[in-house]
RNA sequence: GCCAAAGUGGCGGAAUUGGUAGACGCGCUGGACUCAAAAUCCAGUGGAGCUUAAACUCCGUGAGGGUUCGAGUCCCUCCUUUGGUACCA
């Protein structure tokens, strides 16, 4: 009869509940660990098998710590806020907080149902106003900051203002020269639009993602999935609020640097930062006053550029552009802007068209013709580029298009034939002042770009494909953005003691209609007059983004209760940085980008005490449906955790999970495989309880073989360290070769097989539990030591020998531990096979690796 | 196109620093128990050759080359799959 699982499983869940098992303890003498999973959106499918993947991982790891002697804190919340509540609102008029408790509650039955070992008193809901007074609070630390650029660091803007006061902006970085008497006399909305302009958080008129049928932007990466809806999604510019993550980028790359994270992340992360080295070059118009700057990262190939490309948006556009030319160039601009950046990438052919303006190649003094093509876009570098033919690519395809000279300045490739990028030696570049000539491509630019700097014509230059963050949605259901428009024309920012600001209530959540979040129609909650100024005003009616509680939710489970503070300086320093965190790569770029950044804000006004968040990080694997592609409702190949839970217990689901393949491997799926497992739960149960599931008498302290004591050795020591490593699979197979070596050897000696429940409990914790308690023990096991192995019960005393003829396995020998490399050489040639296969041919050469193998080579 | 990861039996997957390829599980085959089935237990299971059998031999980790006494593991070239990115100057 199989074991019931469904009665220990409830059983022990609630043993754990009432006992408050799992509460986090606090102990200043032991070490801690923090073991995170990102916490889920709450949806209304219920959880997929997915989720318990990541999750069983991290509670084995938190399970074995606590045995281990660790504080553990493993918390779990929700991701709340976000579009498809709002968008089932829309169409039900059901107020999205009813919907996400409601989901919220599956989603929590669901993970109990698995046996997670969570402390449930800090559970976390970012859509709580106690838990979103703190969101709203950190913005208001980025927008209260700016970057000062000296130190590559945020700072309070008060700081700012009062260095203003002193010293002007003689101390700052490229800006005009402003008197501390010129700033002290500037009206109170000029100095406060000169600050915003240095605020980590502030207004721009940005081109956005945006879709009339859901009446609200969406970030980059949402696109794709509402565009596969049906819905349709237009570039427009509307003023949105941005955060400066783009003073971080530096930082990102260096501090990503010993993070101990897949490679593969941090890579990604790495080429969506985009760093680039190179200069900017200034080139003079002709006949004009105004001048062009571009940006390179070959200012080695200057000497060939033979014309100059500006993004159609570029604001010179209109200047040099000649009357008998502007209808075509605005033609062409006006057909750009319809064209979505997607399509602007996938057009293979490129296109433009000439302005009639000149400029001056300031190497060769000769002049260029300036065109305006989409292939140059605006967001990067300057909008605006030289052009070398002879080593881009691009360049090159669209001089053979429009019959543009190609100079050849980098002697390695064909410039007749096709462009030619790599390094090489420098040609054709000289003039009276500077010579690339025989140069190679490193020195050519040293060269350059210190003749540059001389003639104050250039600088060199890093540059960034990383954007600064859009941060504001027009939605209901997110966080309300505290601030305060004022009839003056200025901003204020709500205080502390103002927050939180809690979301209005609203009848209906249908988009407002305009470019504004349905929050424009809660006019009550609105129109404000200002308490301190006593101005007209009216608050912000974007809202954040989904990302904003995910920003800073791994803080807040630090100390949930606090009201004073988003956490505890002392509960910060005591338990951060995370330990390791679990979750989908998806993730990759973005929120884990946006997390180091409010961190590293944060950091940086002193509130935290590590440069980042996330120690060590790792990605579950994606579980493919049955038939091996994605699951999916269409496909009917979506497997269902409860189903799972009911047929065969959460441990068997625990156990297969692990057991499937690596942790962050893709792997499919395969009800086959959670049978294995559960026939494994039943044959350790067996081993265990009688029929009546009491204590079978034959477990009791018997005399031990050798190998029975060696396979229990080996079995701790193995699943110890696999459990460290996140290599449960492995450790899942150790233990089948325990149980199966007990199952063959008739006797049941009670001193291997009860800490064994204890190595076998943070995989299938219920059935631990249970057979823990029928070894006589009245507590749970969660606390209790995990079992300590001897290295010396593992070493076999004698050791089989592989015996080798020219590499290949021609006998196998038993031998004493340790036997001489001698005396194994001498062993090896009495061998009879071996004697055999070497017959009379020359020994040429004898290895012996000790313990392991002989291998004679012969000839 | 570029960047990254990965290709091992019928299937999921194991294999410290290069040292017995295929652990463990699934499936399959045979057997025990049973009137029978399910469940359970036992044995076998990479392919080929040879043999009454035991034994033995050869081949085998995506393909081809290389380094080495010895390569799944290291190096080079190529192919395939997956993830990311895409005119980033």
């Amino acid at each position: 009869m199989p074991y019931n699982f469904e009665l220990i499983e409830a059983k022990w869940q609630r043993y754990w509940d009432d006992h408050g098992t799992f509460v986090t303890m606090e102990d200043p003498g032991k070490p801690k660990a923090f073991i995170l999973d990102m916490f889920p959106y709450p949806s209304g499918a219920g959880l997929h098998v997915g989720h318990p993947e990541g999750y069983t991982a991290t509670d084995i790891l938190s399970r074995f710590k606590r045995m281990k002697g660790f504080n553990v804190l493993h918390p779990i919340g929700w991701d709340a806020f976000g579009l498809p509540a709002e968008r089932y609102a829309m169409q039900t008029n059901i107020h999205p907080r009813i919907t996400t408790i409601q989901n919220i509650n599956t989603f929590r039955r669901q993970i109990k149902m698995l046996g997670l070992s969570y402390d449930w008193t800090r559970e976390i809901d970012t859509t709580d106003p106690n838990y979103y007074k703190w969101t709203q609070w950190i913005f208001l630390q980025v927008y209260n900051s700016w970057f000062d650029l000296r130190v590559q660091k945020a700072r309070p803007i008060a700081e700012l203002e009062e260095e203003l006061g002193r010293h002007g902006t003689k101390n700052l970085f490229g800006i005009e020269h402003l008197a501390p008497e010129q700033w002290k006399s500037l009206s109170k909305k000029e100095q406060h639009d000169f600050l915003a302009d240095f605020r980590l958080a502030y207004i721009a008129e940005v081109p956005v993602n945006w879709c009339e049928a859901l009446g609200t932007v969406l970030a980059n990466e949402e696109v794709g999935e509402w565009t596969e809806k049906g819905y349709t999604v237009e570039r427009r510019p509307l003023r949105q609020w941005m955060m400066r993550i783009t003073a971080y980028a530096e930082r990102f790359l260096e501090d990503g640097k010993t993070l101990d994270w897949p490679a593969s992340t941090l890579d990604q992360q790495t080429n969506w930062i985009g760093r680039s080295e190179g200069a900017e070059i200034t080139f003079s118009l002709s006949g004009r006053s105004e001048t062009i700057i571009v940006f390179t990262t070959r200012p080695d190939t200057v000497f060939g550029a033979t014309y100059m490309v500006l993004a159609p948006e570029h604001p010179l556009v209109s200047l040099i552009t000649t009357p008998d030319k502007k209808k075509l160039v605005d033609e062409y601009a006006e057909k750009t802007k319809k064209k979505s950046d997607l399509e602007r990438g996938t057009e293979s052919v490129k296109t433009g068209v000439f302005t009639g303006g000149y400029a001056v190649n300031p190497a060769t003094k000769k002049t260029i013709p300036i065109w305006i093509a989409d292939y140059v876009l605006m967001g990067y570098g300057t909008g605006a580029i030289m052009a070398v033919p002879g080593h881009d690519e691009r360049d090159y395809e669209f001089a053979k298009s429009f019959n543009i000279p190609i100079v050849e300045v980098v002697q390695g490739g064909d410039v007749k034939k096709a462009a030619y990028v790599g390094d090489g030696v420098g040609m054709n570049s000289s003039n009276d002042e500077v010579s690339l000539n025989g140069l190679k491509t490193a020195e050519a630019t040293n060269v350059i770009v210190n003749w540059l700097e001389e003639k104050h014509i250039g600088t060199r230059t890093v540059r960034y494909k990383l954007r600064d963050w859009l941060f504001s949605r027009q939605r209901y259901w997110g966080e309300p953005i505290p601030i305060i428009h004022l009839d003056d024309g200025t901003m204020r920012a709500l205080s502390e003691d103002e927050l939180p600001l809690i979301l209005p209530e609203l009848k209906r959540f249908q988009p407002s209609g305009t470019t504004e979040s349905p929050l424009a129609l809660a006019e009550d909650w609105i129109n404000v007059v200002d308490a301190e100024t006593g101005l007209n005003g009216r608050r912000e009616t974007n809202t954040m983004p989904q990302w904003a509680g995910s920003c800073w939710y791994y803080l807040r489970y630090l100390d949930p209760k606090n009201d004073r503070e988003f956490c505890s300086p002392e509960k910060e320093r005591f338990w951060m940085p995370i330990d390791l965190y679990v979750g989908g790569s998806e993730h990759t770029v973005l929120h884990l980008l946006y997390a180091r950044f409010w961190h590293k804000v944060l950091y940086d006004l002193g509130y935290l005490s590590t440069v980042e968040p996330f120690e060590r990080l790792r990605h579950q694997g994606v579980i493919l449906g049955e038939d091996g592609s994605k699951m999916s409702k269409s496909r009917g190949n979506v497997v269902n955790p409860d189903d799972v839970v009911k047929k065969y217990g959460a441990d068997a689901m625990r156990l297969f999970e692990m057991f499937l393949g690596p942790l962050e491997e893709m792997k499919p799926w395969n009800t086959r495989g959670v049978e294995g497992v559960y026939r494994f739960l039943n044959r350790v149960w067996r081993l265990y309880a009688d029929e009546e599931g009491r204590l079978d008498p034959a477990v009791k302290e018997s005399p031990l073989t050798l190998e029975l004591e060696r396979v229990y050795h080996a079995t701790v020591k193995k699943v110890g360290e696999d459990i460290e490593s996140l290599r449960f699979n492995t450790a899942i197979s150790q233990m089948m070769i325990f149980v199966n070596e007990l199952t063959k050897a008739e006797v049941r000696p009670r001193q291997i097989l009860e800490p064994f429940v204890l190595v076998l409990s943070p995989f299938a914790p219920h059935l631990a539990e249970e057979l823990w308690q029928i070894l006589g023990h009245t507590h749970s096991l969660a606390h209790e030591p995990f079992p300590k192995h001897d290295e010396s019960k593992i070493q076999q005393s004698t050791i089989e020998i592989v015996l080798q003829v020219n590499g290949k396995v021609r006998s196998k020998l038993h031998v004493a531990r340790d036997t001489s490399e001698k005396d194994l050489e001498g062993l090896s040639l009495s061998d009879e096979s071996v004697r055999k296969h070497v017959g009379d041919k020359k020994i040429m050469k004898t290895i012996v690796v000790k313990n392991k193998l002989v291998n004679l080579v012969v000839r």
